[in-house]
DNA sequence: TTGAAAGCGTTACCAG
DNA sequence: CTGGTAACGCTTTCAA
C-alpha cells in the first residue's frame, strides 16, 4: 500500500477513490459487474496517482508470471542469437517477456541454471539443449511447458530444422556439380545436430556409391575451420561440406591464405545461412536453417499450451539450399594434379 | 504448503523437520544462530523433499527479485547482441539474471517498454535509447537504478564508447595515407552515436582543413551502405568512413559490383569491428568498439550501486583504430582521373 | 454490486 | 536459539 515507500499501491487507489481494494483490482482488471460510476472514480484515481498494479505481486497470486526463459548454450553464437530474437519478438507480440540464460555451453551446469530460470517463468524453451538425453528427458519432464528446439524428446513438443536432410541437398549439389570426391568437416560428437549431419552423410554415402565421402573431426568454429584446412587440402577432395557457416568461413580464410582458389580449386559449402554468410569471398554456398522461425512457432506451441491446447507432434523445418559463389564444378583432372603435386603428394 | 499443489513449500519442510517455517527459512538462507542439529534436519528434510524456495515469493517480500531488465533497439543488430551478451554473462557471475526487451527500433513505444520492464526487475540496462533527450532524462529518473550505455544523461551513470574520438583515428588514417578528399557516410541523424561522429568529423575538419570530408546521409544498414555506393562514387573521394561497419559492407559489396577495387581505388573503413570485419574482402579496416566491455561495466555499475556505493561519473571507452586491408593509399592522380573521366565528371 | 477476509510462499520482527 | 505473527501487494472467494 506504501505507507512510506514512494510507491502507490492498491490501497491507495481505493482510498482516493472511496472504494475498497476488491473494486480496484475488478477495475484494473476489467472484470464486468462494477457499477459505471465507480468505474470512473477508480480509472481517474489510478491516473492521477500513476498506479501501476505490482506485477510481483500478481504473478505470486495468480501463479503465472507472463514471463518464458530462454536458454541457449552461447549468446555469441549467430544461430541462437536468431532464435532468442524469433523467441522474443514473437512472445512480445502476446504479452510475453523473456528472460535470457547462457549456459556458456557449461553441459554440467545446463540442467541446474534450466531449473533455476524456469522457476521464475511459465515455461521454457530449450535451445539445442547439450545435457545427455537422459538427463534432457528427465529434466524436461519436471520443467512442463517446454518446447525443446533442435533436439528431439519423447512426448516432449519440439521444432527443428532438418539437419540431415539440409546435408544432403548439400552433398547432392555437389556431386551434381561433377565432384566425386568429398569431405565433411564435422561438429563436435556431442552436438545432436551434427549427429544428424553425420547420419546424412551416410545416408548420402550409401545413395551414391561413386562419391567418396570423407569425415573429418573438426569443431563449430572459426578457428576450427581454419585448423581443419591443411587436412581437407591433404585428403584430395574437391569439394567440402563445413559443418556451419563458421567453420567454412575459417576453411576460406585459411585456403584463401595458402592460395587455394575457391571455387575454382575447391569447393567450400556452410550450413545455417547466417546474416554475414552472403558477404564472404566468394559469398558461401549454404543451406538456410530459419532461426528465427524456430523461435517464433517455440513461442506459438507455448502459446498453444498456455491457451489450454494438447501439445502436438514435432515440427521440423527443412533448411532451404542457397547456392552462391563458393561451389562451382571440380577442377579438371590437370588442374587437380597440379596442386596434387604442388602439397607434396601423388 | 502445497496442499493439493505437487510443489513443496517452505511449510512441508519445516513439518518434516520438526521446526517452524522461521527456522527453515533461516537453514535455507544460510542465516547462523541456528543450533547444528535443527540444521542438519533441515538441510536432510530440504534434500528429501527437493525443496528450493518460491523465488516470486521471496522477490515479494524482499523487494528485489535478481533479475536485470536489458533494453536494445534492435536484437538482430550485432552490437546490441554484444552489449546483451556483456551484461547477461557479468551479471550471471554475481547471480542475476537478465530479462531482456527489443523495442523494434519503436521510438515511440520504447518508454512504455522500458517502464513496463523496469517494474519486474531491480535495475535496468539501456542500451543506445532512441527517445528524445528531455524524454529520457525524465524516464531514467523514474527507474533509479539505471545505467544507460551509449547515451550520456546528466546524473546517471553511464558508460559509452567515444564515437568522436573513433571516427577522427578513422580520418586521421585516411589523412596519413594521402587521401585527401574523403566522404561520411552517415547514419540517422536522430542516432545520439551518429551525433558524436559527425561532431568528430566537424573537429577533424577544422584541424585538417587540408582535407575535404563531405557527409552523406545513409542509415544504419548493408542495404543503406550499398545504396550509398553511387553518390560516394560519384563525389569523386578517395577514402569513405562509414557509419558501421554494416553500412561499410554494403558498400564494399556495391562497390565490387560496379568494379570498383578497394582499397586500390577506394579506401573503405568502417565502426564498431563487429565480428565479422575480420572476413569480409578486402578485411575491414575498422574501429572496435568493445560492446560487451560495455555490457560487462554497466553491470559492474549496477553491481557497485546495489552494494550501496555511489553512482560514479561516466565511464567512456575509446574504440581501437584496428587497420586491416579496406584502407590503403589512394590511387595516384592519373588512376583517379581515370576514374573521374569513367564516371563522366572532371 | 461491493467489501471483508483469506490466502499466494516467503522473510523479518519480536517475544520467549 | 526458536517459533508465532505480521507483512509483501494483489486477487478471489464469501457474505451482505
Amino acid at each position: 500500500m506504501g505507507r512510506m515507500t514512494g510507491i502507490t499501491g492498491i490501497d491507495d487507489v481505493a482510498r482516493a477513490a472511496g472504494v475498497s481494494a476488491s473494486t480496484v483490482s475488478r477495475v484494473m482488471n476489467g472484470r464486468a459487474g462494477v457499477d459505471a460510476a465507480l468505474v470512473e472514480r477508480v480509472r481517474t484515481a489510478a491516473t492521477a496517482l500513476g498506479y501501476r498494479p505490482n506485477p510481483l505481486a500478481r504473478s505470486l497470486v495468480l501463479g503465472r508470471t507472463q514471463t518464458i526463459a530462454v536458454v541457449v548454450p552461447d549468446l555469441a553464437n549467430p544461430t541462437f542469437q536468431g532464435m532468442l530474437r524469433g523467441v522474443t519478438l514473437a512472445a512480445a507480440r502476446d504479452g510475453y517477456r523473456v528472460l535470457v540464460a547462457d549456459t556458456s555451453e557449461d553441459v554440467a551446469a545446463e540442467e541446474a541454471i534450466v531449473r533455476e530460470t524456469r522457476r521464475r517463468c511459465d515455461a521454457v524453451v530449450l535451445c539445442s539443449p547439450r545435457m545427455p538425453t537422459d538427463v534432457l528427458t528427465a529434466a524436461v519432464a519436471a520443467l512442463d511447458p517446454v518446447v525443446v528446439i533442435n533436439r528431439s524428446v519423447p512426448g516432449i513438443p519440439g521444432v527443428s530444422a532438418d539437419y540431415r536432410a539440409g546435408i544432403v541437398d548439400l552433398l547432392e549439389h555437389l556431386a551434381a556439380l561433377g565432384h566425386r570426391r568429398l569431405v565433411y568437416v564435422a561438429g563436435s560428437p556431442s552436438s545432436a545436430s551434427d549427429a544428424a549431419r553425420r547420419a546424412g552423410v551416410a545416408a548420402f554415402a550409401q545413395a551414391r556409391p561413386d562419391v567418396e565421402v570423407r569425415t573429418v573431426e573438426a569443431g563449430a568454429t572459426f578457428g576450427d575451420g581454419a585448423a581443419a584446412a591443411s587436412v581437407v587440402i591433404d585428403s584430395g577432395a574437391t569439394g567440402v561440406v563445413a559443418f556451419n557457416d563458421l567453420v567454412a568461413m575459417g576453411l576460406l580464410a585459411s585456403l584463401a591464405a595458402r592460395g587455394v582458389a575457391v571455387p575454382a580449386e575447391m569447393s567450400v559449402v556452410g550450413f545455417d545461412d547466417i546474416p554475414f554468410a552472403a558477404f564472404t569471398t566468394p559469398a558461401l554456398t549454404t543451406a538456410a536453417v530459419p532461426v528465427g522461425e524456430l523461435g517464433e512457432l517455440a513461442w506459438g506451441r507455448l502459446a498453444a499450451r498456455f491457451a489450454g491446447e494438447e501439445p502436438e507432434g514435432d515440427v521440423v523445418l527443412r533448411p532451404e539450399l542457397r547456392v552462391r559463389e563458393s561451389s562451382g564444378p571440380p577442377p579438371a583432372a590437370v588442374g587437380r594434379t597440379a596442386r596434387a603435386a604442388r602439397t607434396g603428394r601423388s
